[in-house]
RNA sequence: GCGCCCGUAGCUCAAUUGGAUAGAGCGUUAGCCUCCGGAGCUAAAGGUUACAGGUUCGAUUCCUGUCGGGCGCACCA
């Protein structure tokens, strides 16, 4: 709304004084000031042109404010201050007529389309098809799909994806321990496969299962027919979860085809040819000085990675010396083949016990020649689940961690979206159970659910007066208006710097100031009063709001309620 | 030993990709309901941004080192 004419404008500037360059207009930074003393907008340009130019900033800050284009719509003033910021402060008509033109965007109002709409994918979650979703996988089901509508919102087109490890050591594991739990069932004696997986889930799992054909398999040996029935119902499972969590996929992609499709043995060719593997019993390059060197007995030559040429410590295998490939080949088969299907970028979230693996991986993607800025791993980072102030012990190992479902049912999924998304995703996390099961003003996913809540309530109350908001315009007198508009004014500016930076953070941070705001502007200013034309007034500025709340909400996939029930205890 | 993440108010965390006087919530203290939802508002108090250097107009942010916490360092995924 503003970002574009700003941008535009202080090129104009620069053009006319002659220091013009498409590079300097591509860095032209804007932003708006924490502190409103300093105006609704404000750019840096000067400074880093004036190091450039070896010529006093505040001096040059001055001239590209003479030269900006008068735009009295917008814009009452442009000043220069401080060390040579060039300042900008809304003209009363710009932020009178701000109202009617969110009220006519409604659901668009943020959007922009001035991105360059790149083909985008995120990956996330992919949790292994061996149990439940955990507590990370939440929040990393939270970050994902709010990046996918973040960056749609700016003009991306970006889909969601979920990656199914359905081949390799572990989903065999999961079938034979399905396959005992099976035979448990029906009191045959059955060995419970060393590293198996003991969940309760998967007593529950092989009780669901057919018994006739469960019987036949058994009978003959078969585990994997235990392994795919056992894959089905665990996948099923887990996107019957995520989409009660309001998590989107558009593709659920499975590891298996990459096999059958011959992509890995096609990646594994590949990256032969280009000379980027070797066979040995030991790596080549090995500068880790780990303690837990492993040494291979009788496994023979594996196929090396030469990752080391890409600033890894040591290489990594990606064929055992029994034939089977690790992880690591698969994971780049299936990155070439995300670029393939015209991805013209790749966002992992991946666990916090997977940074590891981004070294190895980019390594081959850039050996096989792909952008060098085309994967971007975000590590999502542990979740410490707090109650009672003391942790609460998760251990898969022991089959007792609360779930993704679990924290549905005990704080609720708008809740547990809104703790995850408040923070910085690669931050440590604390989440209070307490705090979030607690429905009162301690907790900010309800303050702003709440002020959303409050302003259908005004709204309710005027049209019950027969009072609409007014299609005329007229300037804002008090304090708490006008701060109110300059806060509504930002948020376009706020959902392009969380997709620029990838920061889902910010929208919640943003709500909670909104908030805020505006039940400042409540207190101060009354709404449905006796002057019919103020409260008319004053009602745009409610309904704008109302937009803005459920817009930000919106990008979190949080509801926002028009109504809330107080609890018991508050209700006196 | 090496790599990654982190260290900001008593606690949990922000700080607009290097900007102006480092901000919120909780907790503490003192106030505000004749009225549109008090799940709210106002104010006070609380800081050597772990520590030491460096880079520059300017550093919580970038670089180096030290200390402290977490995670990882497999022919598991």
């Amino acid at each position: 709304m503003v970002w574009k004419p700003l941008t535009d404008g202080l090129a104009a500037a620069l053009r006319s004084l002659g220091l013009w360059s498409e590079e300097r207009e591509r860095r032209i930074e804007l932003a708006v000031p924490r502190d409103a003393t300093h105006g609704d907008w404000t750019s840096n340009l000067a400074m880093p042109l004036a190091r450039e130019l070896k010529q006093p900033p505040r001096a040059l800050a001055e001239r590209i404010a003479a030269a900006f284009p008068p735009d009295p719509e917008r814009f009452a003033e442009v000043t220069v201050a401080g060390p040579g910021f060039v300042n900008f402060r809304y003209s009363p008509e710009f932020l009178a007529g701000l109202p009617n033109r969110i009220r006519a965007l409604g659901a668009e109002f943020g959007c922009h389309d001035h991105a360059h709409g790149l083909r985008i994918q995120i990956e996330y979650v992919s949790a292994n098809p061996t149990g439940p979703l955990n507590v990370v996988s939440a929040r990393a089901a939270a970050v994902g799909a709010t990046l996918v509508r973040l960056l749609r919102a700016t003009g991306h087109d970006a889909e969601g994806e979920f990656y199914i490890n359905d081949a390799g050591n572990q989903v065999d594991l999961l079938g034979a321990s399905v396959a005992a739990r099976f035979a448990e069932r029906v009191g045959t004696a059955a060995e419970f496969p060393a590293n198996g997986y003991h969940g309760e889930y998967l007593a529950d799992l092989a009780r669901q299962l057919p018994e006739a054909p469960a019987r036949a398999a058994l009978a003959r040996g078969d585990l994997g027919w235990f392994r795919e029935q056992a894959l089905d119902r665990m996948v099923a499972w887990q996107r019957r979860d995520l989409d009660d969590y309001g998590a989107e996929f558009a593709n659920w992609f499975r590891e298996s085809q990459l096999h059958a499709s011959g992509d890995v043995a096609r990646t594994l060719e590949e990256l032969i040819g280009r000379d980027m593997t070797y066979r040995a019993v030991k790596p080549e390059v090995d500068k880790s000085a780990g303690d837990r060197g492993v040494e291979p007995e009788d496994s023979g030559e594996a196929t090396w990675l030469r990752t080391s040429r890409f600033g890894d410590d040591k290489d990594r295998v990606i064929v055992k010396g029994n034939g089977a490939p690790t992880y690591l080949l698969p994971d780049v088969a299936y990155h070439r083949d995300k670029r393939r299907r015209g991805f013209r970028h790749a966002i992992d979230l991946w666990g916090p016990d997977h940074h590891g693996h981004i070294l190895p991986l980019a390594a081959a993607l850039e050996a096989l020649g792909l952008e060098a800025d085309f994967l971007k791993v975000m590590i999502v980072q542990q979740v410490n689940l707090m109650a009672g102030g003391q942790p609460v012990k998760m251990s898969k190992r022991a089959g007792e961690f609360v779930s993704l479902r679990d924290l549905m049912d005990e704080v609720g999924a708008d809740c547990a979206k809104f703790f995850f998304l408040m923070r910085g995703t690669s931050t440590h996390l604390d989440f209070d159970l307490d705090l979030a099961k607690q429905q009162n003003d301690e907790n900010p996913a309800y303050y702003v659910q709440y002020a959303h809540a409050r302003v259908c309530s005004i709204l309710r109350y005027a049209r019950e007066r027969g009072l609409e908001p007014a299609t005329a315009e007229r300037p804002w007198t008090a304090d708490g208006e006008r701060a109110l508009a300059r806060m509504l004014s930002t948020f376009p500016e706020v959902v392009r710097g969380a997709a620029f930076a990838r920061e889902p953070q910010r929208i919640p941070l943003f709500l909670m100031e909104t908030a805020a705001e505006f039940h400042r502007f409540y207190h101060q200013c009354r709404v449905v009063g006796d002057d019919a034309e103020l409260s008319r007034a004053r009602l745009q500025l409610v309904d704008a709001t109302r937009i803005v709340i459920a817009n930000g909400l919106a990008l979190l996939g949080v509801t926002a309620p028009e109504r809330m029930e107080r609890p018991a205890e508050l209700a006196s």
